[in-house]
DNA sequence: ATGAAACATTAACCCAAGTTAACAGAAATG
DNA sequence: CATTTCTGTTAACTTGGGTTAATGTTTCAT
């Protein structure tokens, strides 16, 4: 079973509009969602009130707060609509209780797992091992098109960088290409 | 079935001494260690031959090249013991084979991809949100028993900060303190 | 169309951390 | 024991990026 299917099949849709939350950190959300079409951002805001982007999500990917809804805590992030969104909304606890019927679902589910951990590891090495101007670069060749879709606010602030240090990394960066 | 009893009944006890790799850096490398005991660090080296620390492993952890595994690549880093380990071996294959064929192995891998997803997202967020000064504060507080096992200079590569660097937090950190 | 809001660039100034190097104490090795 | 090596601290200097603010541009709403 793909896991698209299943959540058409088990899900509910939902419609949302730009600048719509489909959830807000801090609150109770024990749903993961599947982005049929739109574009959306996943963000932390801090104590001093600091915005910083943990993902960019699109067509195709699967989001939720997995510390939401393993442990029953609050959401850590939240989730927004930069465009029109069509998502499909399932509980959490459904896909765990279906994997533990479903062998292939679990497998199905394993797969996803490790698509996504996977993605979290190379997020971490760039942060780790990369400058801001690395990362920057790295993102314009690997996808393009986000460059194109996204405020360089926000792209800076998913590069961990102000939209001032950006503006700056892209003027150096065009004056090395001359 | 507990993972570490999978582990046992299907793997290969491992014995390496301190400073002795487990894999390195560039090499095909399927399989997934469980520790047993000691103190391993796992750690990526740049081109231009800066090493940074991606993770500490101890007791009862599971380590493996997720991407190398998975996608038959090579290992995107190298895996060291800082004292001497008892580890068990399991070849990627095995653990997959069988979670195709055992739903509740599959369960207790959904389980350890979550553990692990949610560590990579802290770790994510860590980065992303806060500045060296805080992870380590954050650090001391989470793994008091880390920062007397590890030489400064590893917690430094651990934290993305150098020697030096560190050496000034931590004098920053004692003055507020008196 | 026009004023307001949002977005991007640039300049001035500041600070955290990198780099290099010197130094001192601790630990391993002959 | 002596001495080399490892480890941590400190100083001097440099640099990338934060902050604030001014200026221009684009977008949006009325």
């Amino acid at each position: 079973m793909d896991l698209s299917e299943f959540f058409l099949s088990h899900g509910k849709p939902v419609l949302k509009n730009k600048n719509n939350y489909v959830f807000n950190q801090g609150e109770a959300e024990q749903h993961l969602y599947f982005v049929k079409s739109g574009l959306l951002k996943a963000f932390y805001v801090t104590e001093d009130g600091k915005e910083s982007i943990k993902s960019f999500i699109t067509h195709g990917d699967v989001i939720g707060s997995l510390s939401a809804a393993l442990d029953k805590q609050n959401a850590s992030f939240s989730l927004v609509c930069l465009t029109e969104c069509e998502l499909v909304s399932l509980p959490f606890d459904v896909l765990i209780a279906e994997s533990r019927k479903d062998i292939n679902l679990a497998n199905t589910v394993i797969n996803l797992l490790m698509q996504f951990a996977m993605k979290k590891e190379r997020r971490e090495y760039e942060f780790l091992c990369l400058s801001a101007e690395q990362r920057y670069l790295l993102l314009k060749q690997n996808s393009p098109h986000l460059l194109e879709q996204v405020k360089q606010h926000d792209l800076a602030k998913y590069l961990g960088v102000t939209a001032v240090g950006l503006s700056r990394i892209k003027k150096r960066v065009q004056a090395i290409k001359c």
